[in-house]
DNA sequence: CATGAATGAGCTTTCATTCAT
DNA sequence: CATGAATGAAAGCTCATTCAT
């Protein structure tokens, strides 16, 4: 029973991720990619012009959210308020997303890094950083908002380790975050 | 110029982290420890019985440190003072040991967790956690304990972004983390 | 708008020659040449059965010339002024075909030779030495006879590298030729 | 038995130049060179850097000796009979390195042309041109002139096709360069 | 007339590791 | 204390080719 068109793709974008997060982007191979799908390697570069194209794909709508939140956010007036709005839709945004994209990140920096895609994302969370952080408020104040992001990326990757329903995780690190950011 | 008696060992260990730390664990491969040491592979073999083992022999002043603060901690009483003694002493060791160590293990997640070494740093992680952490406490709480560590590792990695003394930095981020344990 | 009946497949040779001649026959491949035609490779092998046979088309028409000046040759006496007049008529047929051809012929040697159209071409210009060579004469005029065929093959090459127009490139390679052969 | 020191490199180079030229540098796998040797294709990597890296080295002689030749004759004031001396000489380093090398320089062009060994030769052969080549000589001279050399280099690929003797053929083919030289 | 999807074979290259000297 | 030489395994990638639609 053959697949159904644009099925593969999906399925390639799946595995990887699933493999990327769980062993690492070097540690996961093409061959292995392929083996899971039942498709030889070269089936994979028939979707994707390289290993790390698949990447970029992946990072594809998670980018697209965090943009337009960014759009979104540099029109209105920075206040408070706002700074907490944009930790809440960022959380919506990272719980769409599901926790793996998220974890492959932090948990794969070098090779992250590397990419083409991964300077995007960074350079994606730098503009959210200016968001949140106010440059003139004190060093600890600015740790503070950078580790409120932290908590909601760090809440998907804890959800594993706390013997704890995934929902709540996600809605305690959310507080967490919204209280590390300065009062209004 | 000869090398010095014991010195090869302690190059390779400075070279191996600064590499690791900088490209990551697979991207660095021994040739090119070699190489910029000019040695040859096979002198790097004479040293460490495998690249692991390297990274072993990395960690372990940094898993004698912890080792003693645990035990000393476990010894005490349970207090919130306790606590915020332990959160001070650990940035001491965090401090000693530089921060490409710990940037190492935060950033190559899927590698670490696969060596040896790696799974015993985890679990020194959850020893402290379980010190840190209040099980009966809210389930915010329980991740602001989590934080409060991150916090410290995360100041080290930090550091090259922000704009601000390095001392400076974690003195701010110490002072974060002692913010986000619950108050005695 | 719409590929005119039959001119893909022209397109096709055109492509496949001019990339053949730059790059090489096994650096070329199908998709690059499908891509510059804004086709997909499929697409090729509807026109042609393999990779090969794009070459045995593109040595037809050469071949059906060579072939015919042969046939003529070797009805006439073998005088010197008929070796003269196949050196010329050999060069009038390079004219027409242009220089991309024989360059390929040329610089693709081992391709060429494994090809059945590489073998078919080598015979015709053995058959060309057969009448330009006179088997009794010195050895010196033997390597000038083959020296004068050079000579014409050649001059579609060099174009490129000397500064001059084609067509007295062209000319004097025929003199050239002409002077090579046995006076008669 | 074990292959004796700086034995093995010299194996690939030879193996490797009789394969390039008779195969072709891209039909030519590093597997197959390996085999023949009965090592394996990492003992290869061991020796050179890379597949263009053997190549490199197989040119590395007769670059030198090209090299000796153009500076002596840049010396010399330059008379018709300079460049019959610089005729006879490159015959000479011709004869001495073997057929195989001029014979995979002139049937490889695509691949050669890419290397940067191949670049160089080029601009070795562009030099010996210039002082072969009087500037101002007519157009069937210069082609005459560039025959002249052309007239060695194929008479080391001519040698497998003419049943006479290597030498007899080698000194013919001078005979005919020299004789295309302009007469002084 | 052509495409989309896939394959199998093969390629160059790199890596951690071994071992006799 | 270290090197020179080599290996086995695997990686990422490309290619000519096929075939159902």
């Amino acid at each position: 029973m053959p697949r159904r068109r644009g099925d593969t793709r999906e399925q390639i974008r799946e595995v990887a991720l699933e493999l990327f997060a769980e062993q690492g982007y070097e540690k996961t191979s093409l061959r292995e990619i392929a083996e899971r799908l039942g498709v030889t390697k070269a089936a994979l570069y028939y979707h994707f012009k390289t290993k790390e194209d698949i990447v970029t794909s992946l990072f594809e709508d998670f980018k697209a959210d965090v943009d337009e939140l960014c759009a979104w956010a540099r029109e209105q007036p920075v206040t408070p308020e706002l700074r907490r709005e944009v930790v809440r839709r960022y959380a919506e945004i990272l719980r769409r997303s599901g926790g793996r994209l998220m974890r492959f990140m932090l948990e794969n920096g070098p090779a992250v890094r590397e990419m083409k895609a991964g300077g995007d994302a960074r350079e994606r969370f730098r503009a959210f950083t200016d968001i949140l952080v106010d440059k003139d408020a004190s060093l600890p104040d600015q740790i503070r908002a950078r580790l409120s992001l932290l908590s909601l990326n760090m809440s998907l990757v804890l959800q594993n380790e706390i013997g704890a329903d995934d929902e709540a995780v996600y809605a305690a690190a959310l507080e967490v975050a919204l209280d590390l950011l300065p009062p209004g």
